[in-house]
DNA sequence: TGTCGTTTTCCTGGTT
DNA sequence: AAACCAGGAAAACGAC
């Protein structure tokens, strides 16, 4: 069950672009909604357990806002450490944000003595979760929904390609970072890790992935392996059947298919009844402009994978182009996504001037006057 | 259930 | 040669 913290690590990379603040059910403040409360108006009594917030019921990486300041108030008043002393700006992140802070940043951020008590809780908490996860026995409906996010966030890790990743499961929660290191730094690690062997033009991570690793993630007699796939192209029956560098790498010759978009779900079965059980109607998503507008506003959540070329006429350059492909595949739960198939959606964008072409410059685009949303007026960034 | 819009996938050929 | 660009064709798929 380790594997559902990669899933974790992923979504939260989308999270912190799109956040929800889902858990705010949890919430044990009596402080009003729309600003981050103060810590004298934070109660710690009311939830499961007495002495702690809800954070503690809840991984780190999942803390919303509020649970972080929560978080914070519980050892704040654990240490009596005098309150009017913290800068309340330095609170206001979510639990993502907090999981990349280093040591050295919390330290500086609270002051060596709280700064080096939270970095303790922090990792206690990190690591704690990092077990439970593995040993918890989880309710029939948990399973189904981690194995939906599994299955969602990344359906290759079935199969054959498995094993190291785990490694990075773990270790995840302990990258060394500081301020301005994000959820992105996760996909910065890749392209060093990995060794592409495709034949394609573009080597997708997942590619990678797929090319790179080998051993069991999953027992291959236990549901989760059985159903590991709303998308069957990765499971080590279907992948040749419907993946074009497998089939090369199989036969030493190219099958053509036919034109278009080949069905996603080709089997029937444990695959099939994992898929059923899944929403039919999955709410509207951003759209691909809007996805790669908002990974360019938020610099702070934009690690290297994208920058302005021009800020006021709205141009812009991938930098990495192949990890934002996986990024919007991650988004779109579909993790062969490519810079070359994100490519081709965004020259659609031509005719309809949401972008504009940007003639003899690679990887370079630009904003089309059918684009909101970008402009420095428009933002704050 | 059908239609529509937006991708997604594949492809060929061209450019850097 | 690799990586990228351009754009046609066709199909998937969610929304309405």
């Amino acid at each position: 069950m380790a594997s559902s913290e990669l899933s974790l690590i992923l979504n939260n990379a989308n999270a912190n672009l799109y956040p929800s603040e889902p858990q705010s059910n949890l919430l044990s403040m009596t402080a009003p909604m729309g600003r981050p409360p103060h810590l004298s108006e934070m109660t710690f009594g009311s939830n499961n357990n007495s002495t702690m917030g809800s954070w503690d019921l809840v991984n780190p990486q999942m803390w919303t806002r509020h649970n972080v300041l929560e978080w914070i108030g519980f050892h704040v008043e654990d240490s009596r450490f005098d309150a009017s002393l913290l800068n309340m700006n330095c609170c206001d992140m979510d639990g993502i944000t907090l999981c990349t802070m280093s040591k050295e940043t919390l330290m500086s951020m609270f002051g060596s003595m709280l700064g080096e008590r939270l970095h303790h809780s922090l990792e206690t908490q990190k690591a704690r979760y990092a077990t439970d996860l593995s040993e918890t026995c989880l309710s029939e409906s948990e399973l189904d929904l981690l194995d939906d996010i599994l299955q969602n966030s990344f359906p290759f890790m079935h199969g054959p390609s498995l094993g190291p990743l785990l490694e990075t499961v773990v270790v995840q929660p302990s990258i060394p970072s500081d301020n301005s290191e994000n959820s992105y730094r996760y996909f910065d690690e890749y392209p060093n890790q990995l060794t592409p062997e495709s034949d394609h033009g573009y080597d997708s991570l997942t590619e990678s992935f797929q090319s790179s690793h080998t051993g069991s993630f999953l027992n291959p007699s236990s549901p989760e392996s059985n159903s590991s796939d709303s998308d069957p192209e990765y499971s080590e029956m279907h992948y040749s059947a419907s993946t074009k560098n497998f089939v090369k790498q199989e036969s030493g010759e190219p099958k053509k298919r036919g034109r278009g978009r080949p069905p996603k779900c080709q089997s029937e079965g444990f695959d099939h009844f994992i898929q059923s059980k899944k929403s039919k109607h999955a709410p509207r998503g951003t759209h691909l402009w809007e996805f790669i507008r908002d990974i360019l506003i938020h610099p702070e959540k934009n690690h290297g994978l994208m920058k302005w070329e021009d800020r006021r006429d709205g141009v812009f350059k991938f930098l990495k182009s192949e990890a934002v492909a996986q990024l919007w595949g991650q988004k779109k739960k579909n993790s062969s996504m490519t810079y070359e198939k994100l490519s081709r959606a965004m020259r659609y964008y031509y005719k309809r001037e949401i972008l504009e072409r940007v003639d003899g410059r690679r990887l370079v685009y630009k904003f089309g006057k059918n684009s909101t949303g970008w402009r420095i007026e428009e933002t704050r960034y």
